[in-house]
DNA sequence: CAAAAAACATGACGGCCGTCATGTTTTGGA
DNA sequence: TCCAAAACATGACGGCCGTCATGTTTTTTG
């Protein structure tokens, strides 16, 4: 542990974040200003309803943005891992956080409070550039979503679940929950529709670990247009 | 029309907008750069898959968002009326549009071209973070949506559509085929569900007109929750 | 390692609602 | 004003998929 250098000059992620191009010296600040920790699965960075106090920068792992229903059902609103920001929105709109943020794979996360990347943001015109790039982003992926569980059949949205979830978090294994989650379905029609695409020679399924065989029938399945 | 005003100090729909706040130099440099024009229903003000060249802002009149999935079917996606802005996000994330814009009721629109805006926020770091709010309120929306329409039922979905486009739009007669791609149905369940209400005594039709009579119980049917 | 918990799996049932077809009413433009 | 087009309306049908129930397997934890 206190042979890892924290600096987020050398932060593995940087490369992959908003933050990319910061000066050495902004670097500087954030090291000074910026609180480094280390989550396990399970455990909430944040709850929906709370305000926001800053931002949460991911060095690695994987996290969920989870929304709860008045049902108390569970949904899947976006999936971070390392070199994402989390909790951006909640700042700028200076509304609670409207989702929890909960650690899925195990993680190293810096936090930022609210002063420090308003002071940062403030003082770079081109850092709030690339936060409303990113949150136009965010934007588009939700009208996508939204389009598709309006027209598509529940074996779409979880072809589609598959592919997107093995090609962002290669490594996780996701269980057939947290697959319903993220395809707006229930775990029974992913575990029967995953029998379906087993039989069709698309996947295999071993335990809870899904091989993708058929890459190319399953994204046809999945009627996403690139 | 010639003794009209046009400029953006006395802009009618200026204290509903983002750019409420700017100063008068910058309001000139806008009546410099602008462009007014009036826009009749069905027109349509960009295309999804162009690339956007500006931001436009509603003077009055409302205009709807509206995307197509691969089988043709509409989907409503936003609905501005007087001091929204339309299309910075294509602006910010330079991706063509997602979705086209259509006027519905006739509109008074400007026509800001991207350089002009672009410079108007390098010039004042306020505005930006303005854009960065309305845009992590619009991602919220959004997200509301997407839970509703994976968790809500056609009829409660059908009451939610009525209560708001009646609350944002209230001189607009929506068509039962607008209601639904709000909704995120078909017109047959929007006029079947609309002869439910109205045996329940919560709305009224005559011709194309609707009549909200109790709406306190409609919000109750809805499940929304403020 | 054993017990408990979580995840996976399968079957039965039924209702919501999308689709198609057909007819009526309203609207809007020449 | 009249006609075509759009919107409204209603019925029948059927399949998708959510729900519940029950049992097995895998994973986690003390």
């Amino acid at each position: 542990m206190s042979a890892e250098n924290h600096s987020c000059q050398h932060c593995q992620s940087r490369p992959k974040s908003l933050l990319c191009s910061l000066q050495q010296n902004e670097l500087d600040f954030l090291d000074e200003n910026k609180f480094v920790g280390k989550h396990k699965p399970g455990q909430y960075l944040f709850y929906a309803g709370n305000p926001g106090t800053g931002i949460f920068c991911v060095v690695s792992g994987t996290i969920k943005l989870e929304s709860q229903d008045e049902t108390g059902k569970s949904h899947l609103v976006q999936i971070f891992k390392g070199g994402s920001l989390i909790g951006y929105r909640a700042l700028f709109s200076e509304e609670p956080y409207q989702s929890s943020g909960i650690v899925v794979d195990e993680a190293e996360i810096c936090f930022i409070p609210k002063a420090a990347i308003l002071d940062l943001i403030s003082k770079n015109p081109d850092l709030s550039l690339k936060f409303l790039m990113q949150l136009s982003n965010d934007f588009r992926q939700m009208e996508m979503r939204l389009q598709r569980v309006s027209s598509h059949s529940a074996a779409e949205r979880i072809a589609e679940a598959l592919l997107f979830l093995r090609e962002n978090f290669n490594d996780k294994n996701w269980t057939r929950k947290e697959i319903a989650e993220w395809a707006s379905t229930t775990p029974e029609t992913v575990i029967r529709t995953l029998s379906d695409f087993e039989g069709e020679g698309l996947i295999e399924q071993k335990g809870r670990t899904i091989r993708i065989l058929n890459r190319a029938k399953l994204l046809e399945k999945s009627k996403i247009t690139f």
